[in-house]
DNA sequence: TTCTTGTCACCTAGGTGTTAATAT
DNA sequence: ATATTAACACCTAGGTGACAAGAA
């Protein structure tokens, strides 16, 4: 069995519609898919992978903006999904290894990352911008009786955690999702408004103190969660 | 057969006396030990490994300071060794792997960390300070016919590269490797004197310069190479 | 108008030798 | 007198969202 770790996290983003950044270079996920494993075979090897599948084959948009919107946090349906992305996945870098060693510590993919590049060659996971995602995570058993590489597709067990789908974008579209990525993730640090003195910070002439502002005034406002 | 990484800086370490810093916490060596592999199995499973023996049994001790000399570059033997250490080993991080993917790519043992502190609980490399030691690489043949753990032991080859020797110090004994450390390890590009626009730089007030100047004055000065 | 890209200041995380203080 | 320790400034390396400019 597997345990989804910061399952309170994910449920936070969930609420509000969680988005993923995706850049041509890759983008790690924020988030981190992170899992603790129970039940495994100590002295058996493993393969422990993921994979991205549509939640449905939509394309979304925002919605128009106006004199007095700036971005709104709600979606609409802009059509038909665009053509499916390569269908890559991510093995974990201590692939194969065994049950005990699995099992010992919290398992993370902080390695994986996500790009809308069609030709990426980088082996990141390539997703359509503007589109759902769920996320799967995958435990094969390397069966040592045929040596075959023909391991997956045979002793394997999908698992998937339905408060990790997300939009994949490449700007941020609700503030809200922003102001919480910026309030828990540690790399994001430099944005937070209220912490212990928050100076000196942001020191780029103009337009930083005004956006600030303006986000800390919409923060009160609610906004539909997404599904 | 392995071929050694970065011979040509090793040799110029070794020339001078390779000196390698352990710290209670843990201190990688550098140059770091790295290899290219040549003539594996391509299917077959390896465990790669490093490990330090002594050079010799003795203590060694730098000169008496006098008026005139700061740091000698030459070493005294202070006496026999002291006891040994725990005998420690260091997997590479990747261990197990196949043949093939051992071989595609330099092996770098940039995880290796050396300590003094005989209590050490991080798994690090334990050595004494103030004795000289030869590091070995080893590479296991994983073989499968037997699952028990008796793996090393049985099918292995050592190797070993007398350039790579060094003297285990808290604190750098011969300027010339300090400096010599200073102009290749980019970690210490801080402390480097001669680069373009050699400018806001050692902000600490007095001392520092002082030093500089001490050092770049005794650049010249020729000292023996160790051994 | 909407979405994407590239650059940037600001962080985390951790590897350097220096230095002053302490230990042996 | 010699050796070790701990704090520190200064780096490498790379993960953040903000922003401005460009693309669709």
């Amino acid at each position: 069995s597997v345990q989804l770790e910061m399952k309170a996290l994910w449920d936070e983003f969930n609420q509000l519609g969680t988005e993923m950044i995706v850049t041509k270079a890759g983008r790690r996920m924020f988030p981190t898919f992170q899992v603790k494993i129970f039940g495994m075979d100590p002295m058996a090897d493993y393969m422990l992978l993921m994979d991205f599948v549509p939640v449905d084959d939509k394309r979304y948009r925002q919605v128009t903006n106006t004199w007095y919107a700036f971005h709104s946090s709600s979606w609409l349906v802009a059509g038909k999904a665009d053509p499916a992305t390569p269908g890559r996945v991510h093995y974990h870098p201590d692939s194969p290894a065994k049950g005990a060693q699995w099992m010992k510590q919290i398992v993370s993919f902080d390695k994986l990352k996500l790009t809308n590049n069609l030709l990426d060659d980088n082996g990141h996971i390539i997703l359509n911008s503007m589109h759902r995602y769920q996320p799967r995570f995958h435990v094969v058993y390397v069966d040592p009786r045929k040596d075959s590489e023909k391991y997956a597709e045979e002793n394997f067990k999908t698992f998937v955690f339905e408060e990790t789908r997300f939009t994949a974008v490449t700007a941020y579209q609700n503030h809200r999702i922003t102001q919480l990525k910026i309030a828990s993730n540690p790399f994001a640090k430099g944005f937070r408004d209220c912490d212990p003195e928050d100076w000196p910070r942001n020191h780029r002439p103009g337009a930083l103190p005004l956006m600030s502002a303006f986000a800390r005034s919409r923060n009160p406002v609610s906004s539909p969660a997404h599904q």
